[in-house]
DNA sequence: TTGTAGGCGTTATCAG
DNA sequence: CTGATAACGCCTACAA
């Protein structure tokens, strides 16, 4: 930095002020300065930098992701949006035994200015963590409270509304909700599931239409006896709504085989499901996606202003999945209990 | 700091050495330090190490990652190895523009002592720009020469022997490979596809056995169209290898719809594919899975040893996958050319 | 608009 | 084994 202030004929201040842009300088200096910097191939020693300012323009995203599945469109999302900032997003695995301690040291030792947290559970004690340790931070998913906190949710409620109400409109007036039974897995109290369910049930109500939740757990055995629990426990349901994706990977691909022909018979959606392979199903499956990405570019975003200072309100944003047609849904069938047909199989 | 040494009654300078085991010291000096270190909470402060001992003690894993399908395991992995030696991982994401300024910058800012670099080349521009800034830097993947580089890389070779020689033993002698087309894409020379061919090439040779190998590109049209091309142009195949998760996927899905029994008529074998949703198939696929997690560790080891000054021979570590058995292989059938039936039907 | 100079919190060298 | 002390490279009042 001295060499570059000494071939610009300045000082190093100087040098430091167009370096980030923290004073104005005319422009002939700056010039000067600039063409010093390229010409010597200067680039400001980031340890420096961080020591001088007590910033080290590092969000930490807190590891591991016990749930695996569109995770890296956040995390992507959340890199790129850090790196146009002038930050970056370190990946910070936890522990679970001293999750206090290592929180705490994370933000101590000044390895990090801010933390995002994802797969935030309903009471999340990594949260109180933060909270106690002043850390800034901001969550992908929220915590049954969530003041004086930034998040940035799906929007489980209008997503699953959207997909009732579509099917609705065509006629479906017997449904199913499938989620994911996590219960006695970490991720016990995760949001997605119990907050569809909520949604489910409220939405079904107010329209008058009938509606059965299943939840069914991450395994593939649970997963293909699946099929057979709904002809059971709600054979008349025309359509099913599924937040878990192999549940409706799984039936889209068992059930024409059993003689129910979707969507003649039957209609499945998948909301916020990881829409790769549903694609490659046929029929394709109807997806409400997950808005991956711009979650984590919001997240990221909101923790930055946050960091440089930001007093606006704590933002809680709430993004709806969004329709990607695909041909697994289709009219009511005339047909009111085509699930049957598996019981008389056997 | 120095409190801590005050508390101690000690310089400073042993605070340090206790800190980081710099320097021997005495068992009871060392435990006064230690306490007064729990007692007030202290945590170095990782600006000011970095910027006195000119080490981040960060690894940059270059982004952005293409592929994406299951280098989270990686990420993962590297992430973890990390963090237990001491370093963190942070995610760089790098814009095709001026990839070798940032790759320059990156270095010489400090932000980062070394740098792991993923979905290598076979030519890859990034790895001359790493060479070089004279980054330190470990390869997962590899490119066609590796002189001087520590690199971890799926052995695909061996991996695809495998897959060949376990269903010659049953019987197959007409084999059909299916590989990513690439080419048009920034992906173009990405080694699995190439590395994959040339060993079923070469292995399919040295045993007397037939084969054909099929480019098949991502998108959900060509992996729909890759049955009829099968039947066209290699009726007689009895046993498929598919190193695109996609197209093995889709295969078993809708060959069986088709008259073409999955394993009876036709053996399907997943090479470093994504096992995630194989299980849900029915028949479930049987897959070599790719070693993800360890070459994510293998390559972080490998580059911080490299940082810690270790002087070994340049690393070159190849994994083979695994098998995980399913239901989707079986001995060759008694009919010859089982994929003709796809062609009488259309 | 530019310069001066005192930290920032550690590490590492050199004596003792 | 322990203590002083000079860097490390930059930021930022404060002064000019």
């Amino acid at each position: 930095m001295q060499q570059v202030a000494d071939r610009a004929r300045v000082s190093i201040a100087t040098v430091s002020f167009v370096v980030n842009g923290t004073k104005p300088v005319s422009d002939e200096t700056r010039d000067r300065i600039l063409a010093a910097i390229d010409e010597l191939g200067y680039r400001r020693n980031s340890a420096a930098r961080a020591l001088a300012s007590r910033k080290s323009r590092v969000i930490a995203l807190i590891y591991p992701l016990l749930d695996h599945r569109h995770h890296h469109s956040f995390v992507d999302a959340a890199a790129t949006a850090a790196e146009e900032r002038g930050y970056n997003l370190v990946l910070w695995p936890l522990h679970s035994d001293n999750v206090s301690r290592e929180i705490t040291s994370l933000i101590q030792s000044g390895s990090a200015d801010g933390v995002i947290l994802m797969e935030v559970q309903l009471d999340d004690e990594r949260v109180d963590h933060l909270r106690r340790a002043e850390a800034p931070f901001a969550l992908i998913g929220r915590t049954r409270e969530t003041d004086g906190i930034d998040c940035v949710d799906i929007d489980f409620e209008r997503s699953v509304e959207m997909a009732i109400d579509d099917l609705a409109a065509v006629g479906h007036r017997d449904f199913a909700l499938i989620v994911e039974d996590l219960s006695g897995t970490p991720l016990a109290g995760y949001a997605p599931p119990i907050r569809s369910e909520q949604a489910f049930t409220e939405v079904i109500a107010s329209r008058g239409l009938n509606g059965t939740v299943f939840r069914v757990t991450h395994d593939s055995e649970a997963v293909l006896a699946l099929a057979d629990d709904l002809a059971r426990r709600a054979p008349q349901t025309t359509a099913i709504i599924s937040v878990h994706d192999e549940a409706a990977f799984s039936l889209v691909m068992s059930l024409p085989r059993r003689g129910v022909r979707i969507p003649e018979d039957l209609s499945i959606t998948g909301v916020a499901t990881s829409t790769a392979m549903g694609d490659l199903l046929e029929p394709p499956l109807t997806v409400y996606d997950a808005p991956g990405s711009p979650l984590g570019r919001l997240a990221t975003e909101a923790l930055i202003a946050r960091l440089e200072g930001s007093s606006a309100p704590p933002m809680l944003q709430r993004l709806a999945c969004t329709l990607r047609p695909g041909e697994s849904t289709g009219p009511a069938p005339a047909d009111r209990a085509p699930l049957d047909r598996l019981l008389e199989q056997g």
